[in-house]
RNA sequence: GGGCGCGUAGCUCAGCGGAAGAGCAUCCGCCUUACAAGCGGAGGGUCACAGGUUCGAACCCUGUCGCGCCCA
């Protein structure tokens, strides 16, 4: 770049550098992967965002934690791939464009199948995918030449290739059941596409005879009851099992059957049975061999003929009950009764459960391999202690229906023929033509597309070399409320797919965002954060930082705007840090200088220090230890002590090189601020992001150095303290002599404004540091540090006698506590050797403390 | 009902067997020539409660209470 300013403003200004950045990375061609390179490779698919959708702080997080990881890894050498896409997203997707129909007073079914596709395609080109416009203001390093779409021609062969594939073994059959339908999409849903909540209604007991009383919150089904069932060993009923009661309202005879899932304890032990509208009851019309009779159409309006035909559900409920307190059969009701109730993800409409003629996929198999791949390690899950959760799931799937009663996705490829023939059509067949034949009319669960994402986007079923190189993905990283959408189906049909090899090697999640307070965010609450808003205002940097911060793994990360406001400071602290370091000639020509003031080889030893732990934590998925460990590094180490201190003499080599790494670091998580910065310093035009990733250098660790550098700031520290403690004005230069220190005293006066002692000098005050244990101080030094200081009579006793007498009470406490333990046999003997050793040098300390202490307080009175 | 997790400073969270930590908020003093989006200093916690194990417990075990989440 050739617009890399010379001069840096005083502020950082997001706005000027991001979108200049970004387009450079991509211009520059960082991003995209080489399936032929000779480097490792890293790949990670991003979970696919929703067409329809847009970017919310929960993507935020998901991309930042992505970013950083493949950051990071492209830094280190490796050929990252990170593959962008988004999913068809069928109901609301149809939804989205059926609204726009019903304003011009259309319905889909005005246009007819095709042209209504070919209407979504057209909504898909000018209003679908905003995300991935904002997926670049947040920096996503994404490989946009890899973008992909479920219903793309590639990934539709790989949904007809699969399903063919599983139709052929048998674990994809038809069959009628009782699945989750929305009255309101008219279509099937799969069990994790319903919501439960805990809803108020009402529980009726209605009386079918004189013995049986049934208790129900949906008293509109009676009118389909095929039967009542008690605990075949309930001695209340027991008897009445085999006679048969007439069901009020309709006239029918209905049979009393014996089934022992019904719970006897549960209200009065008799359930009525309604097998077309529940699904405990269709299984008890399996297990008797009861006549299922369908009372609702596909909208839950009744259709039994009667009074009630027409009624939708909700209208029919009451209408049912007043009829039957007409004729005195409702014994008891409840209200408001709070019971779980399932909703449409999609509408929220209340779920009815319908027996209807479905598609599904037989999970047994399937599921039990993705449940293995984990337990025997070839998946790792991040953190571990949410594994339970996933085999919970796993260990307990039901078949998943499959078939949506839409226009928008893959239609099911099977046909059928004019006498009852059934063909499923692959890829590579022709379908069958002729006179009656058609095709089933349904479309796939946008999850069935979804689930091959690991490997279509890599060009499956051909055996491309992106799958060579990038199959299996080396994370997957989505939250935990996702575990099941995400990573249970993509390890199903993953492993079966690619004949047993996992999508993925490591499953890393993170929890929900929530507001400062740990509460979900949800728009009636109003605490909703819209990243935008946040990068418009603080940049993308302090959002991803802020969302970094907070992300413990597996745990859900709290943001608040004052947060981001901090990170907001944050990376304006850097860019105030490099900017001194330009002004003051830093740069990053040539090796370190071989002599070194203690001063740097302390700050190059912290950096090493700050290098292996970052690495570790990155290792561990520890996004929030990262983000602490170079916080506190590049503000109180850098920038408050190792710049404070350098002041009088700089290394301006040093200090260029502690930046240079300091923003590699920094990077992965905040990749706009740390490029401008770094090619700043390193007068680089090309990007911080091709640069080589930090590796600890042990030969730069220097514990000399870090224990006279820490004793040098605890002795500034000290007298920073007395002077705050006695009201000095902080430019007030403060006569002192130091004595007992063998390095550093000047660096002392500089920091802490003393000036040297002159021939008027009389001490009004010291002020005293222990250098540590008195077994490891040597005879010299005595292992105390005075500061002698002359405030020219103007020390405020009061003050003084306080700070003394709070320093001495906290002594003591040392010693008591020392003492105690030090007096017990039990310790002594059993405790190892180090510890005691450390124990008894706290007390030898502390009790040198009380007796100094004691002798200014007196000098102090006198 | 089954399972998982959590209760540590005003708020959000680290720490998970050997001296109670961070960020933000609060208080005091400062425009000290990189940064007031800043600098220096300070206050604040019987680590939910009760037992137990241990020389030693915020940390391990048991129970109680309170709060989440998932599944049924």
């Amino acid at each position: 770049m050739t617009d890399t300013p010379q001069q840096l403003a005083a502020a950082y200004q997001p706005g000027d550098v991001e979108h200049r950045r970004y387009e450079h990375w991509v211009a520059s061609g960082y991003f995209d992967a080489d399936a032929k390179s000779d480097k490792p490779p890293f790949s990670v698919v991003i979970p696919p965002p929703n067409v329809t959708g847009s970017l919310h702080v929960g993507h935020a997080l998901d991309h930042t934690i992505q970013d950083a990881l493949v950051r990071r890894k492209r830094m280190q050498g490796f050929e990252t791939l990170w593959l962008p896409g988004m999913d068809h997203a069928g109901i609301a997707t149809q939804n989205v464009v059926e609204r726009k129909l019903a304003a011009e007073g259309l319905s889909r079914h005005d246009l007819g199948r095709e042209k209504f596709v070919e209407r979504v395609w057209q909504w898909k080109a000018e209003s679908g995918g905003a995300i991935l416009g904002q997926m670049r203001r947040l920096g996503d390093s994404v490989d946009w030449s890899r973008e992909r779409f479920t219903m793309d021609d590639g990934l539709s062969m790989a949904v007809q290739t699969i399903f063919k594939r599983l139709y052929d073994d048998g674990l994809i059959y038809r069959a009628e059941r009782i699945i989750n339908w929305c009255p309101r999409c008219l279509t099937a849903l799969s069990d994790i596409e319903v919501e439960h909540t805990d809803d108020e209604g009402e529980l009726v007991s209605i009386r079918y005879s004189d013995e049986i009383v049934v208790a129900t919150t949906r008293a509109e089904t009676m009118l389909g009851d095929t039967a009542v069932a008690v605990h075949p060993d309930d001695e209340r009923y027991k008897h009445l099992i085999g006679t048969e009661v007439e069901l009020p309202l309709t006239g029918r005879r209905i049979p009393i059957v014996g089934d022992s899932h019904v719970d006897p304890a549960f209200g009065t032990g008799c359930v009525k049975v309604t097998p077309a509208h529940d699904p405990n009851d269709f299984e008890i019309g399996q297990r008797h061999n009861l006549p299922s009779i369908t009372m609702m159409d596909e909208r839950a309006i009744i259709t039994v003929h009667g009074p009630f035909q027409g009624l939708d559900r909700y209208e029919a409920r009451p209408a049912v009950v007043a009829a039957l307190r007409a004729q005195g059969l409702i014994v008891a009701e409840k209200r408001p009764y709070v019971h779980a109730v399932g909703h449409c993800s999609r509408c929220k409409t209340t779920v009815e459960p319908r027996l209807s003629l479905q598609w599904f996929v037989n999970t047994k198999p399937l599921a039990q391999a993705a449940g293995d791949a984990v337990r025997d390690g070839r998946v790792r899950i991040e953190p571990a202690s949410l594994a339970p959760r996933y085999f919970s799931w796993v260990d307990n799937m039901h078949d998943w229906c499959i078939s949506r009663q839409l226009w928008w996705g893959h239609r099911i490829p099977v046909w059928y023929g004019p006498n009852g023939e059934v063909v499923c059509v692959g890829p590579d067949n022709e379908p069958p033509s002729g006179e009656g034949w058609v095709q089933d009319e349904d479309v796939l669960d946008t999850w069935f597309s979804s689930a091959l994402w690991p490997f279509s986007t890599l060009g499956w079923p051909d055996p491309t070399d992106d799958l060579a190189k990038f199959y299996p993905t080396s994370v997957l990283v989505t939250g935990y409320d996702i575990l099941f959408f995400w990573v249970a189906r993509m390890m199903m049909f993953g492993l079966y797919g690619m004949n047993g090899k996992q999508p993925f090697n490591v499953v890393a999640l993170h929890g929900m965002v929530r507001d400062q307070y740990g509460k979900k965010m949800s728009k009636s609450f109003g605490n909703v954060v819209d990243p935008l808003d946040w990068i418009d205002r603080f940049g993308a940097d302090a959002t991803r930082f802020t969302l970094a911060k907070g992300a413990n793994p597996g745990a859900d990360v709290p943001v608040s705007e004052e947060w981001c406001q901090g990170s907001r400071n944050f990376c304006n602290k850097l860019w105030n840090a490099t900017r001194f370091a330009l002004m003051n000639g830093a740069h990053v020509e040539g090796d370190l200088p071989a002599e070194l003031s203690t001063v740097d080889k302390w700050i190059l030893s912290r950096l090493q220090h700050t290098i292996a732990d970052v690495n570790e934590q990155f290792e561990a998925f520890e996004f929030a230890k990262v983000c602490d460990t170079l916080f506190h590094f590049a503000w109180d180490e850098v920038c408050d002590w190792y710049v404070e201190l350098s002041k009088s003499a700089l290394n301006p080599r040093v200090l260029g090189h502690v930046l240079d790494q300091l923003l590699r670091l920094l990077h992965p998580i905040i990749p706009f601020v740390t490029d401008e910065l770094w090619c700043a310093l390193t007068k680089s035009e090309g990007s911080v992001m091709v640069a080589s990733w930090p590796v600890a250098d042990e030969a730069l660790i220097d514990d000399v150095a870090e224990a006279s550098v820490e004793l040098l700031q605890r002795v500034v520290t000290e007298v920073r303290r007395f002077r705050s403690d006695q009201g000095l004005k902080p430019g007030q230069k403060v006569a002192a002599r130091i004595e007992g220190m063998t390095a550093h005293e000047d660096l002392v006066r500089s920091l802490a404004r003393l000036e040297p002692a002159g021939d008027d000098f009389t001490a009004t005050a010291t002020v005293t540091i222990a250098t540590g244990a008195p077994s490891e101080a040597t005879a010299a030094s005595a292992g105390t540090i005075t500061v002698a200081l002359d405030t020219r009579g103007s020390i405020d006793v009061a003050a003084e006698k306080a700070r003394l007498t709070k320093d001495r009470a906290a002594a003591e406490k040392e010693i008591a506590q020392a003492t105690a333990k030090l007096g017990n046999e039990g310790f002594l003997a059993k405790a190892p050797a180090d510890v005691v050793g450390k124990l008894r040098d706290r007390l030898a300390v502390a009790q040198a403390d009380v007796a100094r202490i004691d002798e200014a307080l007196t000098r102090l009175t006198a």
